[in-house]
DNA sequence: GGCGGCAAATGTACAGCGTTCATCAAATCG
DNA sequence: CGATTTGATGAACGCTGTACATTTGCCGCC
């Protein structure tokens, strides 16, 4: 059948990305094909191929709303939370929660890299400078006559440690801490680290 | 053709290793197919089943080898450095130089994931195992008197802050350092935790 | 020496993948 | 109503992992 005009081109694009985001969580990163993306939607792979510039089109902007998700994720973490150090370990807690509970798409986001020629999305920078700048507006109360650059040195180590842990967690190929007992290695790290800050 | 008998079936199997780290090292994860791998060695794809049970053993074993690859480089790396602080620093920088050499391998180990069905191969756990008492043994002199427990904590901790940094350094997702200053943020990590640690 | 049997290696086949494109059907315009 | 544009399709190409029937070579036995 040709056009049919059920569902405008906006529509198929956020039907597309529902059910790949879908597909994602069920089977995992390899398990998700623009074949199946397709059938999901109803539509043929033709179709995406109007909709998306090709595979790696869509999984950018998947791993797009997986960073605004763990954004929104820590921001409603630390609404309540008022002193620096407890803000800072709910926000390492809450990265590694986000991490666990969604491993796939966590994965995706670090796993998926752009073929070369391809240029990555206009946004995307900006939306990871967003959730850096989240770690240091929580690390600058600890560091109130520190210059700029050092702050982002500080926050930036620190989070990088952060992510180490979360990365761990979900990698499987450590079963160290067995169960969900992360929390107290990010604890262990945040403590530990501003220990060592105000220590100077 | 039937048996040739050119090779044994211990050489196949280091030739086909070999020939598919190369090709994981020139193309990447994602560019390490079987068919590669039995033309490289100059054999079919089939005889590629009668060594290995099938991709992701072959993807295993290789992923055993880079473990043993790391762990001698970070033995080789802190071989002279007698001061603890030292040795900690250089075995990071060491951690992070490799996941930027061999990008690729570094990546595949923790990127690729048995499938459920599959059982680890029996020697993997005690490799990881061997790397992380490497860490306890260069934290272990700076805290004389702690529990094992307190000192695995505190290796396993700063190591994954370690491996958040290599890994960070090797997706490709962050540009921060620009050019190759992971140094200066491994150098934060170690001396900030362990400032933190000698700070109680 | 010829021959049967065994083992090694091959080639083919299948299902699924990303991607392209000629083709067709439906809606819009003259 | 007929022509044109446009939405959508389905087939095709080359690639992938994996399985298996088939063929090829070697070794021992009569």
């Amino acid at each position: 059948m040709g056009r049919r005009n059920q569902h405008s081109r906006e529509q198929q694009r956020d039907m597309a990305i529902a059910a790949a985001e879908l597909i994602l969580v069920r089977e995992g990163f390899s398990g998700l094909s623009m074949r199946k993306v397709a059938d999901a939607i109803g539509y043929t792979v033709g179709q995406l191929y109007l909709i998306f510039q090709n595979q790696d089109d869509l999984l950018a902007i998947i791993n797009e709303r997986t960073t605004d998700a763990i954004y929104g994720h820590l921001r409603d973490a630390i609404e309540g939370a008022r002193a620096p150090e407890v803000r800072l370990r709910t926000l390492a807690a809450a990265y590694i929660e986000f991490a666990q509970q969604h491993s796939h798409r966590f994965r995706m986001l670090f796993e998926h890299q752009l073929p070369d020629d391809m240029q990555p999305r206009a946004s995307s920078d900006s939306r990871i400078r967003r959730m850096f700048e989240l770690v240091e507006s929580c690390v600058a109360p600890m560091l109130p006559q520190a210059t700029p650059a050092k702050l982002r040195l500080n926050a930036t180590t620190l989070w990088s440690g952060v992510h180490g842990i979360a990365t761990l967690a979900v990698s499987g190929k450590f079963k160290w801490a067995g169960d969900a007992g992360y929390r107290r290695y990010s604890d262990q790290m945040i403590n530990t680290y501003l220990a060592g800050i105000t220590a100077r």
